[in-house]
DNA sequence: GTTGAGCGTT
C-alpha cells in the first residue's frame, strides 16, 4: 500500500488528482502519504523528479478515491507546513495528457475550492537547469535522447525572467563572511599585511578561451603596427621643411 | 551543496 514509487500510473479513471506544491525537496511520497491518506483514502501519490539528477521538482500528485476526501485534504491540507515549507494543496488542471480530467464537476458541487481560479503564471525550473543543460547539451550528442530534449523544452519555453526571492539580506553576507573570516584567515598571516589589494595579478582582459594560446605570439610585425610615431625620423617641424629637401645634409637639429 | 514557479510516470 506504501509503494507509490511503482511503474506506471494505477487507476487514474476513477481518481482525483490533487496537485502538491511548494513542498521541499526532499518530501517524499512517504511523507505525503500518511498526511493526505488522514483526510481520506489516498489510491497513488506521485511525485515527478528529475530524469537525470533524480530528484524531486518539489511537487506532488495525490490521487483519492472519492472527490470529496480530496476537495477536504485540499481545505486541510491546503497551507499546511511540512518540514518547514507551506505546501500548497489544490486539484490539477491537467491530467498526464496534458489534458483536462474529469474532476472539473467537483468545483461545480463545491465551489469553494481555491485551485479553481488559479491564473497561468510562467513556470519555471529550478536554476540549475540552464546551467545543467548547457553542459548537458554540449557533451551530449545532438541525435541523442530527442525524447527527452523534447520534453524539457516544452518546459523552458515558458522561461521568464522573474523577480527572484528577496530573502537575500545584508545581515546574512556580513554574518556569514564574517564567522568564516575568523576560522579561515588565521592561516595566511601573510595575506592580511601582504594583501592590500586582491585584484588579479594579472592586469591582461581576458581574452577568448579559443584565442587564448595566440599563436602570434612571436610575430614581432604585428606590434609595429601604427602606433602614433612609427617613423621619428618622418617628424618635420614646421619651417623646416625645406630642411629635409636641402641638397645639405647638414643637420640642424638641436 | 544549491534552488522555489508550477501540472505527472512504466
Amino acid at each position: 500500500m506504501s509503494h507509490f514509487g511503482r511503474t506506471g500510473p494505477p487507476d487514474i479513471a476513477d481518481t482525483y488528482s490533487l496537485l502538491v506544491l511548494n513542498i521541499t525537496f526532499r518530501t517524499s511520497a512517504d511523507d505525503l502519504f500518511p498526511l493526505f491518506d488522514k483526510y481520506g483514502k489516498v489510491v497513488d501519490i506521485f511525485i515527478p523528479r528529475d530524469r537525470r539528477t533524480g530528484e524531486s521538482r518539489g511537487f506532488a500528485f495525490v490521487r483519492y478515491k472519492y472527490a470529496e476526501e480530496a476537495q477536504k485534504a485540499v481545505d486541510r491540507l491546503d497551507g499546511r507546513v511540512v518540514d518547514g515549507r507551506e505546501m500548497a494543496v489544490q486539484f490539477a488542471k491537467y491530467g498526464p495528457n496534458a489534458e483536462r480530467i474529469h474532476q472539473g464537476r467537483i468545483i461545480e458541487k463545491v465551489p469553494g475550492i481555491k485551485g479553481s481560479s488559479r491564473s497561468r503564471s510562467p513556470r519555471r525550473r529550478y536554476r540549475d537547469d540552464y546551467h545543467r543543460d548547457r553542459e548537458y547539451r554540449r557533451s551530449r550528442s545532438r541525435s541523442v535522447d530527442r525524447y527527452e530534449r523534447d520534453r524539457y523544452r516544452q518546459r523552458e519555453r515558458d522561461y521568464r525572467h522573474r523577480s527572484r526571492s528577496r530573502s537575500l539580506s545584508p545581515d546574512y553576507d556580513r554574518d556569514r563572511g564574517r564567522g568564516r573570516d575568523r576560522k579561515h584567515h588565521r592561516r595566511s598571516p601573510s595575506v592580511d599585511s601582504a594583501s592590500p589589494a586582491r585584484r588579479s595579478p594579472s592586469p591582461h582582459r581576458k581574452e577568448s578561451p579559443r584565442r587564448s594560446l595566440s599563436p602570434t605570439k612571436g610575430s614581432p610585425e604585428r606590434r609595429v603596427r601604427n602606433e602614433r610615431s612609427p617613423t621619428p625620423r618622418s617628424r618635420s617641424p614646421p619651417g623646416r621643411e625645406m630642411d629635409s629637401r636641402s641638397p645639405s645634409p647638414r643637420v640642424d637639429e638641436d
